[in-house]
DNA sequence: CTCGAATAGTTTACACTGTTTACAGTTTAT
DNA sequence: ATAAACTGTAAACAGTGTAAACTATTCGAG
């Protein structure tokens, strides 16, 4: 017997409170997420919740690595619709993803690259699930890259030996990649979460009404380019 | 009498209250700020605080508003390291200068481009404040687009019609530039931003011990040949 | 200088929050 | 059937922001 009745309610309970504490989330956002408030539209008390969860930090732990995998997946799923050889159309695939998903969850994107809630600190088994979605970003150019699909000049500027020696170290902590392509994903990371968490915080607000998708596919061309993906 | 005794004193208060708020948010980040605590650290109860500021929210926006000038100050002083003509320099010291003063200030850049806290909506009055310091990026992008000296080929490439007709609305308005100008402001400012932020949360610590400043130079360096300035 | 008004601050209170402890009820395994 | 494990509640503690009532101080005008 592969589950017993408890262990099943045990599992549901844990996942309706994590859907509960998504609902708050989406509605009042990620700060003011309240166990109190989930308890009672559970309708149990909250000292219960500590039955399932160690304290409020814990599931803000568990709501990030649930929020980071289906971030993840999005961009795979961007990623896969373009065939591997097709480098750049992964690249693009992967970049819309990103930002579409970005909008779809805005308190979600939030939540996973915000300003930590309430003295919650990155909890340390979260470090692996969050590497994984940039290795996505990685992979799609460091594939590029072995495939000799990169030809932009920026692969030409040398790379400061500082940053070079901190990037070869890496390696042998099984970095698949070549410092230059990991100058070029955290480049480009940097360059969509920008353009990604300016405007989710309404700063572009000001300058782009509905056009937020224009710039950001514009951007993302530029980088193309700039990259000299083929 | 240009200021009465108890007028002095109100200042001197207003501006004791935003020092011990700021000394907590150094300790503790912004999120944990709390009204009670400023009170008993400044030796007195909380509602007297009410007196100064309508409530919480009146006091953050109020602080954000210090910060932003203080932000806006040294991409100024970064700026005016270098003399008018030298576009470059004007460029590669105002991005240096963004990122030290949210080095230094890591608690106060998060308030300005962290998740909002609490359920803070930006205020009104913010709007003006914040637009300054993007005034600062733009007008040394525009004055070296203005003087010739943007020579990359970026500026060839096409803004779609959705981008161009909204960046045209703005010039209506007062916006000083080109749309190209716009565009290129909004992207290094996306780029910038990005860098900082994903720095101060943490996400570059495992790819870069003490080599983010490298990172970043490397990175406005890049920035530089790909608008091409001279 | 005096008196009324404005201001500054305290006390008290309310409605929230996370969390701990002690206890009761239910389910499971032996 | 019984003991152990688990799930939940009730009560309590220490925090929080904020409102109302009240007191003490300071100010400006007569």
């Amino acid at each position: 017997m592969a589950q017993t009745r408890r262990e099943r309610l045990r599992l549901e309970t844990i996942e309706e409170i994590k859907i509960t504490a998504w609902k708050q989330i989406g509605e009042q956002g990620a700060a003011s997420l309240s166990l109190r408030a989930i308890a009672r539209e559970m309708g149990m008390t909250a000292p219960g919740l500590y039955r399932y969860y160690k304290d409020r930090d814990a599931l803000v732990t568990a709501l990030v690595m649930d929020a980071f995998s289906s971030f993840t997946n999005r961009l795979e799923t961007g990623r896969d619709a373009y065939p591997v050889t097709d480098h750049t159309g992964r690249f693009r695939g992967m970049c819309r993803a990103y930002f579409q998903w970005a909008m779809e969850n805005p308190q979600r994107y939030m939540l996973l690259f915000g300003t930590p809630i309430q003295g919650y600190l990155f909890a340390e088994e979260l470090g692996p699930v969050a590497q994984r979605s940039f290795l996505v970003l990685q992979g799609v150019i460091g594939e590029a890259f072995v495939a000799g699909k990169i030809k932009g000049e920026v692969v030409g500027l040398k790379l400061p030996t500082s940053l070079k020696v901190q990037y070869e170290a890496l390696r042998k902590f099984g970095m698949p990649y070549t410092g230059t392509v990991t100058q070029l994903a955290l480049s480009v990371w940097s360059m969509i979460h920008g353009m990604t968490s300016l405007y989710l915080y309404n700063y572009l607000a000001g300058f782009l009404q509905e056009g937020v998708g224009a710039f950001v596919e514009f951007e993302i061309e530029k980088m193309i380019a700039i990259i000299g993906l083929e």
